[in-house]
DNA sequence: ATAATATCCCTACAATTGTAATCCAATTGA
DNA sequence: TCAATTGGATTACAATTGTAGGGATATTAT
């Protein structure tokens, strides 16, 4: 049945990031997430080693060091997510919870579009 | 401004008996928490507590206790949530997350009606 | 060949979270 | 009236998270 681990907030910029560039050295981690936040090198290298404890990273060695990648797809662990945020913020509610996003948010014309066509074809 | 503060996946699930009980006692709370969870009366006490020291949760004497109350509205908890989900998990972009909701999780014709108006509307 | 550097592994350490138990005062039931 | 119960305050304690530092070793620059 195997389990989705636990990602957390700053475990999923990693994740991006080894999505993104997929397979990547430590080095190119800390290079993409230095643009984007105050992180120490240290840091990253801790995010990352508990993200291969945790089973959501796989690293082969490459060199000196390694190549890192993802053992979990992204879609998959969005999906575990979304329904956990779903259930926790909406009670499990789509609707409303479209509905408080669309509001909220910012959507193009072309992207109304695109999403009446997607509801039209379910 | 007022900021947020941050509510644990625990913290949430006596929040929302807070919103619908309004104002409540923790009797009230533990009462309705033990339908759905396993905790025991003093694990809700700790978590009322909790939310109180973070100013989510005031309280005015009842009695030998305390009528607890919401501070903050479900409406802005559940947008701040929404946005650093959305953040987070879809890199802030919208379309992508309501495509994959809609895609997992199941709606029913009308509300896939609804849906195509509240769009109609923007 | 040495010194500087880069990688990994291990360790650190406070804050938050999950999950209560203990202690104390007030209330209530016998 | 005295004991049992209940509610709140305080304390507990391990796991997770955020945020690194130190040490060992390999590589590279001089």
């Amino acid at each position: 049945m195997s389990k989705v681990p636990k990602i957390s907030e700053s475990e999923w910029l990693v994740m991006k990031v080894i999505w993104d560039e997929n397979p990547v050295t430590s080095k190119k981690v800390v290079e993409v997430l230095s643009d984007s936040t105050q992180w120490k090198p240290k840091t990253i290298k801790t995010l990352l080693s508990r993200l291969v404890q945790k089973g959501a990273v796989g690293h082969e060695n490459e060199g000196r060091g390694y190549l890192y990648y993802p053992l979990i797809e992204e879609t998959v662990l969005v999906k575990a997510e979304s329904r956990s945020f779903l259930k926790r913020v909406f009670r499990g509610a789509l609707k409303p919870m479209i509905a408080t996003m669309v509001e909220s948010e910012d959507l193009s014309e072309e992207e109304i579009e695109d999403l009446k066509r997607l509801l039209s074809k379910k």
